[in-house]
DNA sequence: ACAATGTGTAACCGTTTGGTTGTACGTTGA
DNA sequence: TCAACGTACAACCAAACGGTTACACATTGT
């Protein structure tokens, strides 16, 4: 579970789904109890309270408990590291041009 | 399915497993055909077929026919959009300092 | 001509997902 | 005290997912 292929698997499968998109940029503004968020969507509590959880499993969110309530909000530093996975992925791709330059230049009378 | 949060669903969704992740670096640091890249995985190719078509209805690979091959290549524009849509999530964020910045400015003896 | 190769797709199967309702339990306020 | 509120979780369900095998079809090489 604390492998970095597992935490990007959680992570890009919590970000596949718009209403998680959706809670993550409110809890990313500023901190909102579960049922406040819940009150924004035409689903169930319960459902809403899943989706929260599965944001909290994938690190994005970090819950906080004052009296009967759980205040969410988000983790930007989480959420840039998604970006980094994405980064990192890309990388490979600067060799690519590179190589496509080297065969230019090994044949330049193949334009 | 062409609306914004469908293709960010798909793209997500596409990024959320790990061996799409890896043939997705593959096939962004050059083109290889369905079955090169079936060759890396200890599943059948018809599973692997089935992940590269998960990347492409994404848009983050394109394929080409060549003769009976097809080649895949990844589409790195594809892979920075998904990069931008977690800057635009993120960037609700700086709000939320300067809303706490304006609170503290506001109340400076409650530190 | 024909065997081998590469691709795509259909049918199937167990597991996961995203939703529901119901229930239990702690907290709050009248 | 006790009703209302906020949260969490279990049980259930249809649909999607990730894998399999089997088959159809086009391309290639001998």
């Amino acid at each position: 579970m604390t492998d970095s292929e597992d935490r990007a698997d959680a992570m890009f499968h919590a970000l596949s789904d718009r209403t998680r998109r959706d809670i993550l940029r409110r809890v990313l503004a500023g901190e909102h109890s579960v049922s406040a968020l819940a009150a924004n969507y035409e689903m169930s509590f319960a459902a809403v309270q899943k989706h929260v959880a599965v944001l909290e499993r994938a690190g994005l969110v970090t819950k906080r408990r004052q009296g009967r309530e759980a205040l969410a909000s988000g983790d930007v530093e989480a959420v840039r590291s998604v970006g980094s996975m994405l980064r990192e992925i890309e990388r490979v791709w600067r060799g690519r041009i590179s190589r496509i330059d080297a065969l230019l230049e090994q044949s330049p009378d193949n334009n």
